[in-house]
RNA sequence: CGGGCCGUGGCGCAGCCUGGUUAGCGCGCUUGCUUGGGGUGCAAGAGGUCGUCGGUUCAAAUCCGACCGGCCCGACCA
């Protein structure tokens, strides 16, 4: 392609909304525009590295005997009121009238569809298992749609299910997915680990996410740097590190003492000269109306995830002030449950064998010393608390890290949830009518590439692996004026293409700072620069990520290119291939 | 859902507080010349209902109100 017949609107200046890099690189670069909040436009760049992308994406699903379809994108209510997310899914849900008044609404995910589709055609056993998949369009309305693509209302997804005759169907086929993503990722060149994670809406009972850890993501997960244990943070247990000192070995009963306008965990800590492990945290919840109390270690933060399965209802929210006083008579900051009667009181393990501690007294103004939980109040112990950055292993005792991460991939055992709510059964070969066994299995195909931009980038622009850029290589002459010099691109270039090279020729009459920035801007990974040691029948080699020059005749500058490219593209292959004969500790 | 910030040529911004000629600047764009290895220089141009609606005023980009749109932070941290 000819750079100057393109529409490639690269910029100058930092747009002023863009924030994160891939935000700001994708925006610079000419990739993208945005429409709507949380809604873009891909433009040329942008959609050719999404067909590289869809394309790995495509060999590898093909590859595990995956069928693909495509699904539409517009669906009836009675679907998702027949699995009950037409309730569950709530405002996230773009919803619509047809002219006869009847309700539809834009697929945020398709296991409805597909179950629908399943359960009209799927009659025997004979005919499992089956992997159906699509590329297609999805439509979320985020509450808050931010970071360029990261968090959008609109997105394409590689979405597959699984149906199956039973769980080792489906363990088959969960499996064959885990290493057809775990391929799909390093063929994208994206450094990605797959954590466990927890299910959310999707139901189901095990998951695992595929997370690329950047600052810019949006998940935490928690990873042990020995073992391996990686979990979304949603769901990591761990063993906390000890209370900072030792509790008091005394035999005590509660006693007041006065903390005037000591409400939180830190205003009280510093008012004791206590470390924060050693006070407890009340927290006063409100599960579907009823109070709830919830105690955790001071320095530690309740999981909401883990609250939600303990309470085993999302209808849960902190108590307003009002309600706690009317349920506790004290304020926020000096509530506790000794004494408390008629209230469920849930705690953290961490507090399980803990005594003389300091808890508020539920009376305003005052905490209790020589709490001891167990004696002075009773409480059902559950694992409620967030794992922070530096506790143990629960698996090897190792330290556990937490990070920031993008999700790229997310994959599920549904389980019978819809083939059980949708009337999804086969015969079996005893003639028996059985549910069928489903999985779930999804790719943000935008979030690979915006992935791989917060990975490969620098101060000039992006970095790209050299499987998912637009371009596999620029051929930038210098000077476009120059008959030799141009001659040469031209010819370079068609060596290029019929070496099969993914070559662009930047034929602007521009001056080679601009055609070097646009390069570098826009993140092809290797450049061909045409210029003054033309002289000397050589040309340049640059590798965009390095900045590593190679000075080659032009006679081989096609061979050798062609050759680099492949050394690249067998690296991630490689990578793929390591990937699957190995598969991780966290799976099965 | 709570909080903060921002809407002025295609992009980035100034002007607004203290209302008053023809609304500026940089980039980009067009034409010509120039230059030719990291966003070249010179010259001449084109391009703006100042987000929308309403109000105040002799007069509104500027003050007031409502609405629309966008960005960021938070949404357990007691």
């Amino acid at each position: 392609m000819y750079w100057s017949r393109l529409f490639i609107p690269t910029l100058r200046e930092d747009p002023a909304e863009a924030e994160i890099a891939s935000h700001r690189l994708l925006l610079r670069a000419g990739y993208i525009r945005q429409l709507a909040a949380g809604v873009y436009s891909y433009l040329y760049l942008a959609h050719r590295s999404l067909r590289k992308i869809m394309e790995i994406v495509r060999q590898e699903m093909d590859a595990i005997g995956a069928q693909e379809m495509l699904l539409p994108a517009l669906h009836p209510a009675e679907l998702w009121q027949e699995s009950g997310r037409w309730d569950l899914m709530g405002d996230n849900m773009f919803r619509l009238k047809d002219r006869f008044g009847r309700d539809l609404c834009l697929g945020m995910t398709h296991e409805e569809v597909m179950t629908a589709l399943a359960r009209g055609e799927l009659r025997s056993y004979r005919q499992l298992p089956q992997i159906w998949y699509q590329i297609q369009t999805k439509f979320r309305d985020e509450p808050r749609p931010r970071s360029g693509l990261l968090r959008v209302r609109q997105f394409l997804m590689k979405d597959s299910y699984s149906f199956d005759l039973g769980p080792e169907g489906l363990e088959i086929s969960y499996q064959k997915h885990y290493r057809a993503y775990c391929r799909i990722f390093h063929r994208c060149g994206l450094k990605f680990v797959a954590v466990e994670a927890h299910s959310g809406a999707m139901g189901g009972t095990e998951s695992h996410e595929f997370m690329v850890p950047a600052d810019a993501g949006e998940d935490s997960i928690a990873l042990c740097t020995q073992c391996g244990y990686a979990a979304n943070l949603e769901k990591a247990s761990s063993r906390p590190v000890p209370p900072a000192v030792a509790d008091p070995d005394v035999e005590a009963a509660p006693e007041e003492f006065p903390t005037p306008g000591r409400k939180t965990i830190a205003e009280v800590a510093e008012f004791t000269g206590l470390p924060e492990s050693s006070l407890i945290k009340t927290l006063v919840m409100v599960v579907r109306g009823e109070p709830v109390l919830v105690l955790l270690r001071g320095d530690h933060a309740l999981s909401q995830t883990k609250f939600e399965a303990a309470v085993g209802t999302s209808e849960f929210r902190p108590a307003h002030p009002d309600e706690v006083r009317q349920w506790l008579g004290a304020d926020v900051g000096f509530v506790g449950p000794v004494g408390v009667r008629g209230i469920p009181v849930l705690a953290d393990e961490a507090l399980r064998g803990r005594k003389n501690m300091v808890c508020g007294a539920n009376r305003n103004d005052y905490h209790l010393r020589h709490v001891t939980p167990g004696r002075d109040f009773q409480a059902e112990y559950r694992d409620l608390r967030e794992v922070v950055d530096g506790d143990t292993c629960l698996r090897c005792g190792s330290r556990l890290e937490v990070k920031r991460a993008i999700e790229v991939g997310h994959i599920f055992k549904l389980g019978y949830k819809y083939s059980e709510s949708m009337g999804l059964r086969v015969l079996n070969e005893h003639g028996r009518e059985v549910p069928v066994i489903m999985g779930s299995y999804g790719i943000g195909l935008e979030r690979i590439l915006t992935a791989a931009v917060e990975l490969y980038h620098d101060e000039d622009g992006m970095a790209l692996p050299v499987s998912i850029a637009p371009f596999e290589a620029v051929i930038t002459p210098v000077n476009r004026a120059d008959e030799s010099q141009w001659a040469a691109a031209e010819q370079l270039y068609n060596e290029c293409r019929q070496l099969g090279l993914d070559v662009l020729l930047d034929d602007r009459d521009e001056r080679a700072g601009v055609k070097f920035k646009d390069a570098d801007l826009i993140g092809i990974p290797y450049r061909v620069t045409i210029g003054r040691k033309l002289a000397e029948g050589k040309v340049e080699i640059v590798e965009r990520r390095t900045r590593a020059t190679e000075e080659v005749a032009l006679e081989q500058a096609a061979g050798r290119l062609q050759e680099k490219v492949r050394q690249q593209r067998e690296w991630l292959e490689q990578q793929a291939e390591a990937a699957v004969s190995q598969p991780a500790a966290t799976v099965g």
